[in-house]
RNA sequence: GGCCCGUUCGUCUAGGGGUUAGGACGCAAGAUUUUCAUUCUUGAAACAGGGGUUCGAUUCCCCUACGGGCUACCA
């Protein structure tokens, strides 16, 4: 394939969250236009008035930038063929729409949706198409003299698109191949709604052509109304303008069957969105990838290999690597089930392979919202080092790393009281001792030191090693015994003993 | 119902006319870690079924089954 300049489309539109699939189509929209050294074009599609959202555009964006695919300082939507809002693009639709009707492959049609339902209900199998069209109201069946009435009276009406009765529609697409349809199973479309706006169908060709988008990535549950749109190129004369098509495949709920939705996420408790999505029409929270604690990189990533993989055993990858190696045919056919298991198994790969520096706002706003401040940054990047192969979420790093900042408010006393002994107590005067005295403030000195003190008191070192760590910490968690020691520091370490002591022998 | 798309371990997938059908997640067992996690080793686990084509089909073709999508003045 000799790709010159690829513009690839990507219409987020704004009546609500950005789901899984949505930001998977993006990706590949982006890797594949990058790849290729070509535009990625934003298009909003919000035509729908009645499920616009306010705020909804931003989000997305928002959601966009988070993941690392529109730069920060990006204009939000825009490019050298504006408008790019469905919206401010109304009187184009129109004019086209017209000319369709004009040329005989579009008709007016006067039905109201109450007589479009009750045929649906009394007829088996309705379509609105040629079977049925004829006995319709539309400009089709009624006389000439008849439709200018009904225009001059400003009868509500809608534009159809007139799919010929017999015929096939053949065409390639990057993912499937060869797919074929008969026209006599398409349905004629609304092109043009009552109210003035375009659907889908209509817009999508007009803005494709307008905005010379050459490759158009979409998902599966496009490809029944692929026909119309074929047939909209052709008839708009465009024929030779087409963009190639894919239609990636779905991202299906993990359990049962269907394509993932939002009360997936809800019913089996993981975000399906990429960022939190607040619904001010509903009040509804529906949470996101980004607040549950992952990381931009392994959501991209894990995304990218729902579906896709480069033909090795390579899982884990760079947004540059995943551009550098990414090829449209190795994206699979079959949808693919969504493993909210494997998708936290990206995330600690990604944490565990990430330098503590890049980590450390992030982990430094998860412990703000626990109402911890952390002052001392350095102090803060060795623990994130220590700790972060034992984090899968980033809200773990609270868990994991809490004690380092405050000392134990209860101890597991359960663990240590049964079996405790007045040898166990001198142990630990005596230890406080001796750390007192310790130059070199290391886990391998501590140790030492540690194990020798024991030995001296003929105890066994296992005897106070868990003790040890209860003084530290509070309970049987956290790193090794020795390297808590050694990051808490001698005073702290020293006075965490003593504070544990006093508890423990009472 | 009609049309379209799809089908390799539970899940994501590699492979492709002759393979011990490979990897990853998860699961199980063991080693290490005197907590836990990490790490390491090992294990259980799949070509939907039936017909062809062929010396030989998991791989190619057809049928069936199953799954999914669409069937709105939503995208």
């Amino acid at each position: 394939m000799d790709i010159k300049k690829v513009r690839v489309r990507f219409a987020p539109s704004p009546t609500g969250g950005l789901h899984l699939g949505g930001v998977r189509t993006v990706l590949f929209n982006y890797l594949f236009a990058k790849k290729h050294g070509g535009d990625f074009v934003l298009r909003i599609e919000d035509t729908d008035q009645n499920r616009y959202v306010e705020g909804a555009e931003e989000y997305i964006l928002d959601c966009l930038k988070w993941c690392g695919l529109l730069p920060d300082e990006s204009p939000a939507v825009g490019g050298p063929f504006a408008p790019y809002r469905q919206s401010e693009r109304k009187s184009i639709y129109r004019e086209y729409a017209e000319k369709l009707v004009r040329q005989g492959h579009a008709y007016y049609a006067f039905d109201t949706p109450e007589e479009l339902e009750q045929n649906r209900r009394e007829i088996p199998n309705f379509q609105y198409g040629h079977a049925y069209r004829g006995t319709l109201r539309n400009s089709l069946s009624l006389t000439e003299h008849e439709v200018d009435e009904l225009l001059d009276a400003q009868t509500p009406h809608v534009i159809r698109i007139k799919v010929p009765a017999e015929g096939r529609v053949v065409f390639h697409d990057m993912i499937r191949g060869h797919v074929a349809f008969d026209t006599s199973q398409v349905d004629d479309k609304v092109l043009l709604k009552a109210d003035g706006m375009p659907t889908y169908h209509l817009a999508v060709v007009v803005d494709d052509y307008l905005m010379k988008i050459t490759h158009a990535f979409r998902g599966e549950e496009w490809l029944p109304s692929a026909p119309v749109h074929l047939l909209l190129w052709e008839y708009l004369g465009w024929k030779n303008d087409m963009p190639q098509w894919a239609h990636l495949p779905l991202i299906l709920k993990p359990d049962g069957h269907g394509k993932l939705s939002k009360r997936d996420g809800a019913r089996l408790g993981f975000p399906v969105y990429a960022m939190n999505w607040f619904d001010v029409k509903t009040g509804e929270l529906t949470p996101g990838f980004r607040e549950l604690g992952f990381l931009p990189e392994a959501f991209l990533n894990l995304l990218a290999l729902l579906g896709w993989n480069d033909g090795t055993s390579q899982e884990i990858f760079t947004l540059d690597e995943l551009i550098e190696k990414f090829t449209m045919d190795r994206i699979s056919k079959a949808g693919a089930k969504f493993d909210f298991e494997k998708a936290k198994w990206f995330n600690a790969e990604w944490i565990k392979k990430s330098e503590a520096e890049s980590l450390r706002s992030e982990v430094k706003s998860v412990l703000a919202e626990k109402g911890m401040e952390v002052a001392d940054d350095d102090y803060l990047l060795k623990i994130i080092d220590k700790v972060k192969d034992r984090c899968v979420l980033l809200p773990d790093f609270y868990q994991q790393s809490a004690y380092f900042f405050e000392q134990p408010k209860e101890y597991d006393l359960p663990s240590v009281k049964p079996k405790w002994t007045d040898a166990k107590t001198d142990f630990f005067y005596e230890l406080t001792g001796r750390l007192e005295v310790v130059d070199k403030w290391e886990e391998l000195e501590l140790e030492t030191v540690f194990k020798a003190l024991a030995e001296e008191k003929s105890i066994k070192a296992g005897e106070v090693l868990l003790p040890f760590r209860i003084m530290l910490v509070g309970g049987k968690f956290g790193l090794h015994v020795f390297d808590i020691a050694a990051l808490l520091g001698k005073q702290e370490t020293i006075s965490r003993i003593e504070a544990a002591l006093s508890v423990f022998v009472a």
